[in-house]
DNA sequence: CCCCTTCATTGCGCTAGCGCAAAGAAGCCA
DNA sequence: TGGCTTCTTTGCGCTAGCGCAATGAAGGGG
């Protein structure tokens, strides 16, 4: 199991915020205490209303955190990737899942229960300290996205949920192309609260103008400068003046020569 | 000062989870801790973008948490009354404040800065569980807000609005009727992500059924009853066996009367 | 290789909700 | 008491986005 997990540790551990600051000692006793979880393409780790025993670190893959309604219409909360911590503000207080994660692909999780995660965080403080970070980063993410619903029309809020993805995924997924989001028409609606028929639309539009490639399942994005200027998170005069540094654009890419 | 705190035992401090648990030793502690900050009304106790330094909780008045976007376009995320905390979740994590935290009526509440609660976190773990069961309880509503948003009509959330105003004042702003909100048309729409307009549209098509009386700056909820079916949160058939242990209606109202 | 399922596109009609504008009602201050 | 400000209501026209329905495209499994 040592074995196992070691070969994650350059991968993931070093990025995951969740570690951030623990000695390899550390880390390695947290790891002994983790079970891993595989969990397979649209299968699910917990449903939402189910008592909330564990928590979860996502090693590979992706999950998708989702809410439904009674009418059954179904609202993506949020997606996880790699280093990412799921089920950590209900597993810390005694709680019901008040939403389902299902895996989009296969995935491959660290987990631990509930009780074992108190008890390493009272062992070992920083990881308590860590846990609140993600929290509170979690939560004003949340507050932004519920500000973008109710002030922000359609098209931008699709542009930034894809923009936000770009950016989750950056440098996470090694050896992928951090400009090709892997979400259906359908995801992406149920992410930015509208309908696949709008989403579908928009990004045809958005493909005429060159700024995208939709495909089955993905979406390419061709031109960040412009989807920039339509999230509004970039002045419509902005340009790079160094790509390396300039906090709109991804590091790989320089919005001038788009 | 002691004196003028103690004033607020019974009514407030019993009352306020933060506190739940703690001995009468340690919540003197922590309350000579505190300054005592009196807002008046319609003045901010911080702004958004400042850092975030204190951390307070409502003694009296009401305080509205807003978030603006970039064409001045405001969502009110959420309203704090007596026993709630505000600027939990990034007092403790070293942010700016995402949010703008201002008074409705004149307030009075108990502060206390960064590194005032993280120490007394540390002496009184209790009060660090506290916390983190309010972040989770806050973030388990923000998220359910979240969903509605996205999925509801706009008449079922300006009702479930009124009825969360309603829930929230319940028992805990003494000698007022908790069936009469006061808000303006502009703030439940700020809450619901709509528009004045449609708030008052909708007040009105309520008030000629009798399920409200609406009047400057305030609703009044004649009828729970058929408030809550709007809302879904009661199944149309409902009628109440018990007031007093019914879980759709509040205690100090009979549904099957109204 | 073909059939079946799943996903995406797009035309079309519709409606929920927006937002202007104008008029009224309520509080506030001098 | 009168005038000013702020809040509310409501008529009206408009449009963003919905959602059905029909068609097309892309896997996937036997």
């Amino acid at each position: 199991m040592e074995k196992t997990i070691s070969r994650y540790d350059d991968t993931i551990l070093n990025r995951c915020n969740f570690f951030k600051g623990l000695s390899k000692h550390e880390i390695t006793a947290v790891l002994k205490a983790a079970r891993i979880v595989n969990i397979p393409s649209n299968s699910f780790f917990f449903h939402q209303g189910e008592e909330a025993i564990s928590f979860y670190i996502v090693v590979s893959g992706q999950v998708r955190l989702s809410q439904i309604n009674p009418e059954g219409r179904q609202v993506i909360v949020h997606i996880f990737g790699p280093g990412d911590a799921i089920g950590i503000i209900v597993a810390l207080s005694n709680m019901t899942y008040p939403v389902s994660a299902e895996a989009m692909t296969d995935t491959q999780a660290l987990g631990w229960d509930r009780d074992t995660i108190a008890y390493l965080m009272e062992e070992c403080p920083r990881l308590a300290v860590n846990g609140l970070h993600l929290i509170a980063h979690r939560f004003m993410e949340l507050q932004d996205r519920y500000r973008e619903l109710a002030t922000e029309r359609v098209e931008r809020r699709i542009a930034r949920a894809l923009l936000r993805q770009a950016q989750q995924r950056n440098g996470r997924i090694p050896h992928t192309n951090t400009r090709n989001i892997s979400l259906s028409r359908q995801d992406l609606a149920e992410m930015t609260g509208t309908t696949l028929y709008t989403v579908s639309r928009t990004c045809s539009s958005w493909e005429q103008e060159g700024i995208v490639t939709a495909g089955r399942g993905y979406i390419e994005i061709n031109n960040f400068h412009k989807l920039l200027v339509i999230a509004e998170d970039l002045p419509d005069s902005h340009q790079c003046h160094d790509p390396q540094t300039c906090y709109f654009c991804p590091p790989d890419f320089n919005c001038n020569t788009a």
